[in-house]
DNA sequence: ATTAATGTTCAGAA
DNA sequence: TTTCTGAACATTAA
């Protein structure tokens, strides 16, 4: 589930205590389930990295980036259930990758944790790193797009905006829970086509999607039902109670109580107000 | 006790 | 070229 703004608040979780630090070991967890999906082999990652520093930690749309100081960089992708943690995990069991850290005279460890196992681990050299997450592989980051680059998104596919704003080669980073809630905000069905948008309708996607990415990682992400997300302290987030429409199928629209629908698109749930995002009925702005 | 659903990405097929 | 389908895996709700 991490999308944007969960994985701003892994970055930002760890990057005080991990960037500047040296890597003395690396390894996978002892009591880990299955060894994850890793590129190149674990071993060879250590080799790799062990005696280099941390020079840098960045998120680039739904990926955690470690910097080393010889140009090598870790591509970490959460995916579903994959965190980044400093401390405490929700169990042990799931614990799959350690980095060993010294910071000074401080020791400390930084784990990646992923219940359901699906998450990447990369460790890329430069045109490696080009090729993972370079321009040609994810469109511009979420929360950087100018008007010209939403005309962009929405001319290329005649997809429905919700798909499109799901796919990461158009715009990188919106996840299915965000892009329901940015274009409830926005007053726009998710079963429009992405190149009949007007102006305004665009416009107003602009705005809704920088206001709902950062009020949520305001609140530090979502964590769901199942409680799975969790930030770098595995702390729950908060943003879950400010959802309007996501997972809210049949509670009343909170601009004007429609009970909110379900349906399925592209295989994935898109919740909305069928009123409030009619596709044809025009509606004053709303908040 | 099965079955459907859950966030994400990618390969392969239509 | 673009778009759709299923698979990777673990866990919970119905």
């Amino acid at each position: 589930m991490p999308e944007l703004p969960e994985v701003e608040t892994m970055v930002r979780g760890i990057r005080q205590a991990v960037a500047g630090s040296l890597i003395v070991g690396y390894e996978a967890c002892p009591n880990t389930c299955r060894p994850l999906t890793v590129r190149p082999t674990l071993d060879r990652q250590a080799a790799l990295c062990v005696g280099h520093t941390i020079v840098s930690v960045r998120r680039r749309a739904k990926r955690v980036l470690l910097e080393l100081d010889h140009g090598w960089t870790f591509v970490i992708e959460p995916r579903m259930t994959g965190l980044m943690l400093l401390a405490d995990p929700p169990d042990v069991g799931h614990l799959r990758v350690v980095w060993q850290l010294r910071h000074g005279g401080e020791s400390r460890s930084l784990w990646f944790w992923d219940r359901r196992g699906l998450g990447t681990i990369s460790l890329l050299n430069p045109a490696g790193l080009e090729r993972a997450i370079g321009p040609h592989k994810l469109g511009p980051d979420a929360l950087e797009l100018t008007a010209d680059h939403w005309r962009e998104i929405c001319g290329r596919t005649a997809r429905p905006i919700k798909v499109a704003l799901l796919d990461q080669k158009l715009v990188a980073g919106i996840g299915n829970l965000y892009a329901s809630e940015m274009l409830f905000r926005a007053g726009i069905s998710p079963l429009t086509s992405a190149c009949r948008l007007t102006a305004s309708q665009r416009d107003r996607l602009q705005a809704a999607c920088s206001e709902v990415l950062l009020e949520a990682i305001r609140y530090e992400g979502s964590t769901l039902s199942d409680g799975t997300y969790r930030n770098a302290l595995n702390q729950s987030g908060g943003y879950q109670n400010a959802h309007r429409v996501y997972d809210r199928e049949g509670e009343p629209c909170p601009v004007c109580e429609t009970p909110v629908v379900r349906i399925v698109q592209a295989q994935r749930a898109t919740f909305y107000c069928p009123c409030c995002q009619s596709r044809t009925r025009r509606r004053a702005s709303q908040k």
